[in-house]
DNA sequence: ACTGCGACTTAGGAGTGGGCGT
DNA sequence: ACGCCCACTCCTAAGTCGCAGT
């Protein structure tokens, strides 16, 4: 069988042997990726806004797109019109209002002679209920104020000492910086890591003057403990900082937030997400990562490649600098990009999940769950079917993709081994992954799972599954190492591929998307009960969502506080039931009085006595449910799924119908993020 | 076919500030 | 009024997936 179509090579044995090679030369392959991401500063491209037609996109006023022009005619005949210049600054004039309006809108203190909106921050824009851009194109107009850069470096005052070897020794200041993102990391475990002090010290040698060099040549002869003890000073300084002062920082950050933390896309102020470039520093990978210590370099205004319209105001680089380059490509979503030092990949700065551009998308992604449901039956049907095949690749191909169905993994890319932790999903699960267990507790055919996923989270779990996945699993398994690869035939390009055939726009991570969702809604109906106060669905509610977080394998450390908290939590329900016992104790006595009295006052006394242990019973019942909610909770992390895995309608959907306040399931954010959910569904909404 | 890159989503942890109980 | 704690925000790493170039 398994030479039956063995006129192919093996996928990954190239890989492979790239994995095994790598495994000895240990870190190689780093000389190509400097040069990558050298200093070389590439052409500056000249900003002409002058000889540009400030092409601000018409009807400002109603705050709406149009999207139904056909984008020929809305946009190059404008240009060829050859509209004169004076028309041209009126219709930025216009851009520049809405901006500057907002602005104050938002803060409340417009002071103009018209009468002014006030509050309510104008009415929000429902993008949802336009058009769609349809052709790839992104946006028609974009500007923005490009990126806020990390703060200079601020060298130690004299009296803060580094030694090596035991002797003060004063470092230069490109050596020193990189001393304090040592000392800023020093109690923790990061630091201790052999790796991370190998990298970081290869790394901070590289910004030592050669005398320095020549001296420090050994880790453990250094002493970061004056800095270490400097900045835990300067945060607890911070702490202590009066009011005004502190009100003054934050109303500089919203300075900042309002000036570089919105951009102007099609007509409309939106919500930048990342506006800040990255601060230098140490990199910290997660896991066993081999890069964990690097220096990740300070990014500089000539590393920049800046995004925008052609015919908007340009961002300005600092002064005396020049941006890397200035591009005009609609087909993206970026504002800001740079080449990050560590891994060579490129970071992007783009907008904020209220905005359109982002909404959209998520909007789609859970339209493509919704059509997966439809189908996912008879998909079902072909890869039971297909673990049959005469083909290796297919029965392959099949036992993954029930895996992602059935359990949720992640498709799993192939890594270049040696930059990045050693983590896996499906279709790169190894043979020392799995473990087959003809019989385990009772139940046949059970397959252990025990292996690193993203973030190098580790996926631990005893399935049982089908006798027919069971001995395909063992064929794969027949005459491999644990390190070869489980489906040496399949990998995510050769699968998603398949998948496209089976459904447009279908790929491994959709079944995670549907799955998820699938759940929550099914989860919902069942835990739901009418019967019960708001507090108690709300548990209903995170029950549901836990389910989900459990299937996704969504884990976190327990929080350091958390048995504390616990105990915290206990002793608050222990007094409240004494405070209950009391109040019934009162009732009670109330109640014979007012036996014996009969009049009004002894009645009313005992009115106000009743509602008074009704309360506390309620208080008490929400403690207990927060109580298990936290237990139930502890290694489960709730957000992710939320905030990515969930349609929102159907939450938004269950709230209607039981009468739950929206704001009980989402947090603001969460509100803006799913704005245009809340809006559109309504109660009977089906996923 | 295969690789590397670019763009974008998904992810957990650190940091913090505001609400809460005392 | 005060201190504590936890919900939320920020941060940025680590995935997915498609495509261009060879």
């Amino acid at each position: 069988m398994k030479h039956k179509d063995g006129s192919t090579d093996k996928y990954k044995d190239k890989h492979k042997e790239k994995r095994k090679e790598e495994k000895m030369k240990s870190l190689d392959g780093k000389v190509k990726k400097e040069k990558e991401n050298g200093f070389a500063s590439p052409p500056y491209v000249k900003s002409e806004p002058e000889e540009d037609f400030y092409h601000s996109p018409k009807h400002e006023k109603s705050l709406k797109r149009e999207r139904d022009d056909d984008y020929d005619s809305e946009f190059k005949p404008k240009k060829i019109k050859t509209e004169n210049d004076k028309k041209a600054k009126k219709r930025k004039q216009d851009n520049e209002d809405i901006k500057s309006k907002k602005t104050k809108n938002k803060k409340g203190e417009v002071a103009d002679g018209k009468k002014k909106a006030k509050k309510e921050p104008e009415e929000k824009w429902k993008w949802w209920e336009e058009e769609r851009y349809t052709d790839g194109v992104k946006w028609r107009f974009l500007e923005h104020k490009g990126p806020v850069f990390a703060p200079p470096y601020e060298p130690l005052p004299s009296n803060v000492k580094f030694y090596y070897d035991g002797k003060h020794m004063k470092l230069s200041p490109e050596a020193e910086e990189v001393a304090t993102f040592f000392a800023k990391m020093l109690d923790h475990e990061y630091t201790t890591k052999d790796i991370f002090r190998k990298n970081f010290f290869k790394d901070w040698r590289k910004e030592m003057t050669s005398e320095e060099k020549g001296k420090i040549t050994d880790l453990k002869k250094c002493n970061f403990t004056e800095m270490s003890e400097y900045f835990k000073a300067q945060s607890e300084a911070r702490k202590a900082m009066t009011k005004e002062d502190k009100l003054k920082i934050k109303e500089e950050n919203e300075r900042i937030l309002q000036e570089y933390g919105f951009c102007i896309m099609d007509n409309h102020r939106e919500r930048i997400a990342n506006f800040r470039i990255e601060p230098p520093g140490l990199f910290r990978g997660r896991g066993d990562h081999p890069k964990m210590g690097m220096l990740k370099r300070r990014i500089r205004p000539q590393d920049i490649i800046v995004n925008c319209s052609k015919d908007s105001k340009y961002p300005e680089p600092p002064p005396g600098t020049k941006w890397k380059e200035v591009r005009h490509d609609n087909k993206v979503t970026w504002l800001v990009s740079w080449t990050e030092n560590i891994q060579g990949s490129i970071k992007y700065i783009m907008l904020n999940p209220s905005s359109r551009i982002k909404g959209e998308k998520d909007w789609q992604k859970y339209e493509t769950a919704r059509r997966l449901k439809k189908c996912v039956d008879r998909i079902r049907a072909q890869y039971r079917e297909d673990w049959k095949s005469k083909e290796m690749r297919i029965r392959q191909r099949a036992v993954a993709l029930y895996f992602i169905d059935k359990l949720a993994l992640r498709a799993g890319n192939e890594k270049e081994e040696g930059e990045t932790a050693d983590t896996v999903g499906c279709c790169s699960l190894r043979v020392e992954h799995i473990k087959l267990y003809p019989e385990n507790d009772g139940q046949e055919y059970v397959v252990e799972f025990d292996f690193l996923g993203k973030d190098s989270i580790r996926y631990y779990n005893k399935v049982p599954v089908e006798k027919r996945v069971f001995k395909n699993l063992q064929l794969f398994m027949e005459n491999k190492e644990p390190d070869d690869d489980l489906f040496d035939r399949l990998n995510t390009s050769i699968l998603n591929k398949h998948l496209q055939e089976l459904m447009d726009g279908l790929t491994a991570k959709v079944f995670r998307t549907y799955n998820a969702s699938i759940t929550l809604q099914q989860q919902l109906k069942e835990l739901t009960n009418s019967e019960e106060n708001i507090p108690a669905k709300i548990l209903s509610y995170n029950r549901a969502n836990r389910a989900v977080a459990i299937l996704c394998n969504h884990q976190r450390a327990p929080p350091k506080t958390f048995e504390k908290s616990m105990q915290n939590l206990q002793t608050k329900i222990d007094a409240k039931r004494d405070q209950l016992s009391d109040a019934k104790r009162e009732l009670k006595s109330a109640k014979a009085d007012a036996k014996v009295r009969k009049d009004e006052k002894s009645k009313k006394a005992v009115e106000t006595k009743k509602k008074a242990v009704q309360r506390i019973e309620e208080q008490l019942m929400k403690l207990e449910v927060q109580a298990t909610d936290r237990e139930e909770n502890k290694q489960i992390a709730l957000g992710t799924s939320k905030l990515n895995y969930l349609d929102p309608r159907i939450s938004v959907a269950w709230c209607k119908k039981w009468g739950i306040p929206v704001e009980k399931i989402y947090n603001k954010t969460q509100r803006e993020k799913f704005a245009w959910a809340i809006d559109m569904a309504d109660e009977d909404f089906e996923f």
